[in-house]
DNA sequence: GTATCAGTTGAAGTACACTTTAAGTCAAGA
DNA sequence: TCTTGACTTAAAGTGTACTTCAACTGATAC
């Protein structure tokens, strides 16, 4: 089986070398071989680190990957793995969602108030508050 | 008028008083007067930490405030400082929703796949590219 | 007098996901 | 042989928004 160095996986799998150091590292990827002391890895690492990304991109953080891969029993599928721990994420990211819809409101509440001063601006205490006060 | 210590202050904003240090070290809110040694604040300080607030609920991170209230000409009314902000902000969030958006697309697809194991799992190639592979 | 509480300072710590740096190793090409 | 480029390591740096720590001071209550 073809074997590939350290710059030959970063390029393929689109990650810094850096990243794949720190992976390693920290335990998120196995030990790769040493071949005269450098890091030789087989293809199948492209698969995992492409599985990892899509993690990533799901929103888990490295915490929560090394749960998702490493802390279950061996014979638990991926599908039942994935299911604990997505069910909270979408949650998470209903309430990001909603968090940012607030913001919005928050800022366009901002762009109609016309104040002069911030002494002035009741809209800081509550968006629908401006009851004819200068400016607002 | 009343004078407030900075544990007042806290309480009544809802802050840390450690925040407020901070807040005075970086230059975000102006130099306390000290009376032996110790902070004191005046009432118009509670107002200031509220507009303080109400733009980091609108997602202004501790530069942009800065650029908000000390980064224009004196005589540039809030609203004004505001609008220049607040429209790019608003682009943020919009980026922001639909990144969150795909994450949940991107778990939601990872659910459906009941792969045995990760090598399997067509899904980390593309959410809509399960080809009746073993498990997916 | 002394215990307690709230305050002071500068420096370091926190979380996250890496990146950057410094100093050195290894193999291949000119 | 020398240079070049890719690699190795441990350690320190990045950015954000604070918090925590250590050591100390000042005013008040008993």
């Amino acid at each position: 089986m073809e074997e590939l160095t350290i710059g030959e996986v970063a390029q393929q799998a689109g990650i810094r070398t850096s990243a794949l150091r720190y992976y390693e590292r920290i335990g998120l990827l196995p030990r790769a071989k040493r071949v005269n002391g450098r890091r030789r890895y087989d293809a199948k690492t492209i698969q995992q680190l492409t599985v990892l990304q899509f993690a990533q991109q799901a929103g888990f953080g490295i915490a929560e990957m090394q749960t998702l891969f490493y802390g279950f029993a061996a014979d638990t599928p991926p599908a039942a793995r994935w299911k604990v721990l997505a069910e909270q994420k979408l949650q998470d990211l209903d309430t990001l969602i909603a968090r940012a819809r607030h913001m919005q409101q928050t800022l366009r509440a901002g762009l109609e108030c016309g104040c002069l001063r911030w002494e002035d601006c009741l809209i800081v205490d509550g968006p629908d508050d401006c009851r004819g006060q200068a400016g607002c």
